[in-house]
DNA sequence: CGGCTTTGACCTGCGC
DNA sequence: GCGCAGGTCAAAGCCG
């Protein structure tokens, strides 16, 4: 198994952490060459060992971050690290064509290649230090079989499956998977560059410069929301809501929620709906654990619970909600979706539509949901086999205070869709 | 009864 | 210093 620092490092002559140092404390950029030649034969990866090369990165940043991967992401599987403030483009035959390292952000763009799609990932970065303000960056990992006559493994089949014929967004952007040509979901042949979300206003950069993380997601439809509240997509993490305020510009609210599973937790998270696409949710996450993940979810921790009665409902209290049209298509879903919980995935189609998919992607709505969650996690988990469990725990990196009972029980109760091995024949390419 | 959301009030940072 | 806007607090009420 190649390993991905190995086409890095053969065609950087130096420390990699060398130039992530360097490069983290200016705003510039530093090409590593191109040579695409020799270095690499498509290789393969696991995804622990894309995290740890993301991760090894945000480490030299001093992302406090860097240890912890919102669970939120390990549901969704996306082989990505919240702190990564670098990128490397590496070509689709594996060769690192070029890295461009920015103090505040990478614009990176992918190459496209028949037999493959694309995960994105954007993350935002309000940070005092870099710039831009809210600098962007996108991490694309391209995943495709060894080629084309070689079976795909029955997670990416599965993987595939649930996505068709959508992708899940991730930082405005949408994620697709493919098995195969035909399968292909954004276009034919090529993948197709996803949209990054323009930055935000500068003007955002307010109080203290904590470190923030904002990842954008579809925002799954309202099974069980409130009028009011938004359906945020649950994660391992207990939130409890403690504020919600309008927002200058944006027709939606934005709701503040802190870490409800461990007292004293710092941990924040901002949801909000994109001013641009209200069908995603930008979720800015501020602080870390300092504990770690539950080891069971309370029953209504992180998630909304049902319909309160309309008399006991404060439907319309806020300015906002009165004039969202949003909240009035919330409200709708909520009526007719109750009984749909399993099936209500998010995801997006390529004209952005929301799909149900099956895609283990889901709010969490109450405790009866959660544990047909659970089942059908169970379900999957069944339907990929054994996937390497081994690699699974691998793939998180712990927050603080983790260990590794913990986190294998947590491992296994989140969906680790890339997790498979170069085992089961299929490659992570960057591109 | 504990934990949640709601929501108005208050606090704080920032620009002018 | 002032005003604006984002962020937080805390009381009230709901829910299981």
């Amino acid at each position: 198994m190649c390993n991905i620092l190995d086409p890095i490092m053969d065609n950087y002559q130096g420390d990699l952490s060398d130039i992530i140092r360097a490069s983290g404390a200016s705003y510039g950029s530093c090409s590593m060459g191109t040579s695409s030649s020799k270095a690499c034969a498509p290789f393969s990866l696991d995804h622990w060992q894309f995290s740890s090369v993301l991760e090894g990165f945000d480490g030299n940043f001093g992302d406090p971050f860097s240890n912890t991967r919102d669970p939120f992401l390990h549901q969704l599987e996306l082989p990505v690290c919240f702190n990564s403030t670098s990128s490397a483009e590496i070509s689709s035959s594996g060769a690192l064509e070029e890295a461009t390292f920015f103090g505040g952000g990478v614009a990176a763009s992918s190459s496209s290649s028949r037999n493959s799609c694309v995960l994105k990932e954007t993350i935002f970065e309000d940070d005092d230090t870099r710039r831009p303000c809210n600098s962007i960056l996108a991490n694309m990992i391209q995943i495709s079989p060894p080629n084309d006559k070689l079976p795909m493994s029955p997670l990416v089949e599965s993987l595939s499956r649930a996505l068709k014929p959508s992708g899940v967004v991730l930082g405005d952007t949408m994620i697709n998977v493919k098995t195969s040509e035909d399968d292909c979901l954004v276009g034919n042949n090529n993948t197709k560059e996803m949209q990054i979300s323009p930055p935000r206003n500068p003007c955002l950069k307010r109080r203290k410069s904590l470190a923030k993380k904002s990842i954008c997601v579809p925002a799954p439809a309202a099974p069980n929301s409130r009028q009011s509240g938004e359906v945020v997509p649950s994660d391992l993490w207990a939130w409890r809501k403690y504020g919600q305020k309008p927002i200058k510009g944006s027709p939606y609210p934005r709701g503040y929620y802190r870490c409800s599973s461990s007292k004293g937790c710092p941990a924040r998270k901002q949801v909000e709906r994109s001013r641009t696409d209200p069908n995603l949710l930008v979720i800015t996450y501020t602080s870390e654990h300092n504990h770690p993940w539950p080891t069971h979810r309370n029953a209504l921790a992180g998630s909304s619970r049902s319909q309160p009665s309309s008399k006991g409902n404060n439907f319309g209290a806020s300015k906002n909600e009165e004039t969202s049209p949003q909240n009035n298509e919330e409200q709708h879903e909520e009526s007719n979706s109750d009984s749909n919980n399993v099936n209500n995935s998010a995801c997006v189609q390529e004209d952005g539509e929301f799909s149900d998919i099956g895609l283990p992607y889901k709010p969490i709505s109450n405790m009866k949901s959660y544990q047909q969650q659970k089942q059908l996690d169970q379900g999957l988990f069944a339907e990929f086999g054994e996937i390497e469990k081994a690699h699974s725990l691998n793939l998180m990196s712990p927050p603080q205070g983790f260990d590794d009972h913990q986190m294998k029980s947590n491992a296994l109760d989140s969906f680790h869709i890339f997790d498979w091995s170069a085992d089961n024949s299929t490659e992570f390419h960057l591109i």
